[in-house]
DNA sequence: GATAAATCTTGATCCAGCCCAAGATTTTTA
DNA sequence: TAAAAATCTTGGGCTGGATCAAGATTTATC
């Protein structure tokens, strides 16, 4: 499908600019995939082979706590962004992170290799990279501030206000999860504050 | 001093080779600032000029709650590292931080329009600043997940495991407000758990 | 469309860690 | 070096939010 590559396009653009010369390499190094619902496509301790743009659907990246009982959601992805455990996939070491789908997802990829030689024959590519890492490190300092000084109600408040949309989307325990507060804590805050 | 541009270029060497062509033009760009203690030297709502690399001293960054009295310590720099608001910085958009001296500090710096004339010239330097941006998300999101999961009294251990120097280096309650405790939480883990 | 599985709600209980406070100790300043 | 300021310690009380549990509701599967 032409509009996939369509979709990838545009959301680069909003990001850098993305010449003809740079558009008709790239688009050639993306390859479709498909995960089904609950499938786990990037293990913690495994080195992140690929970059994923997301066509379809919600994936999740998750922390698994010492004692596999407590975890942590650090991030949810859907159309139209990229998705995979960014910092394995930037600096090739093992991730501290899973990465797994919460509904069927269609996703376009690029493996690192590819990626990099992309890098070194399209300077604009590596501005866009650029450009995109430092609104990355923005986005997870800020996110850090939050969950370290707001309380469980504020934090419910603040991520309602920014993202009300994805009530309808996940299963609360994610969006909890999200948070760091219990399922039951996020219910009882649903049916409190609202509103 | 040229020991504290010695300093700088080994420090740089750790991240990416600097070929004596870059270093000869870069080495030119960083100027020495000092502050004594307690000195805010980027408040949160500016946009943050410079990227330093601390000769001596201690800074933290830190983010004030809505309320003014929450206050949560998000990094600490000393030598020999790079300090500043790192998403102001390479975003050149207003900072959510505070910067501040915790000792008198000595620093080099280099302003934002220097900055990009060298990454503009030398495609080395670019990837040297690639190559730390993509440790830098590596670090906070691995901050961000013990955050999320840890208990206090984890996230006391692993703070200690990593980081025991800094038992030495600043008040506690510094330290307390970078783990997200209270100080006399802090104060009774260190006469309990200790060793 | 029926059954099974997952998720959500709500009550009851409990505790990790915060808040307050005041005296002890250390560090800074002059 | 002494006075003043900041920090650390420790006790006691309190509460936000976790935990446990079980029934209600929604969602997935075949």
């Amino acid at each position: 499908m032409e509009e996939e590559y369509e979709l990838l396009r545009q959301y680069l653009e909003t990001i850098h600019p993305v010449g003809e010369d740079l558009w008709q390499d790239l688009k050639n190094c993306w390859h479709p995939v498909v995960y089904k619902r609950k499938t786990i496509f990037t293990a913690a301790g495994e080195t992140e082979r690929y970059l994923y743009f997301v066509i379809e659907g919600i994936q999740r990246a998750f922390f698994l706590g010492p004692d596999d009982r407590r975890e942590a959601t650090v991030i949810f992805t859907y159309p139209p962004s990229f998705s995979g455990v960014a910092d394995s996939f930037l600096t090739q070491t093992p991730s501290t992170f899973y990465l797994e789908t919460l509904t069927t997802s269609r996703l376009l990829r690029i493996s690192h290799d590819t990626y990099q030689q992309l890098l070194e024959k399209h300077p604009d590519f590596k501005d866009l990279t650029f450009r995109f890492m430092a609104y990355v490190i923005k986005g997870i300092l800020l996110r850090q501030a939050e969950i370290q000084c707001f309380t469980a109600e504020e934090k419910f408040r603040s991520f309602l206000a920014r993202s009300p949309h994805m009530l309808n989307l996940v299963p609360h325990k994610y969006l909890a999860s999200y948070l760091s507060i219990d399922p039951s804590t996020f219910s009882r805050l649903l049916a409190t504050v609202k509103l």
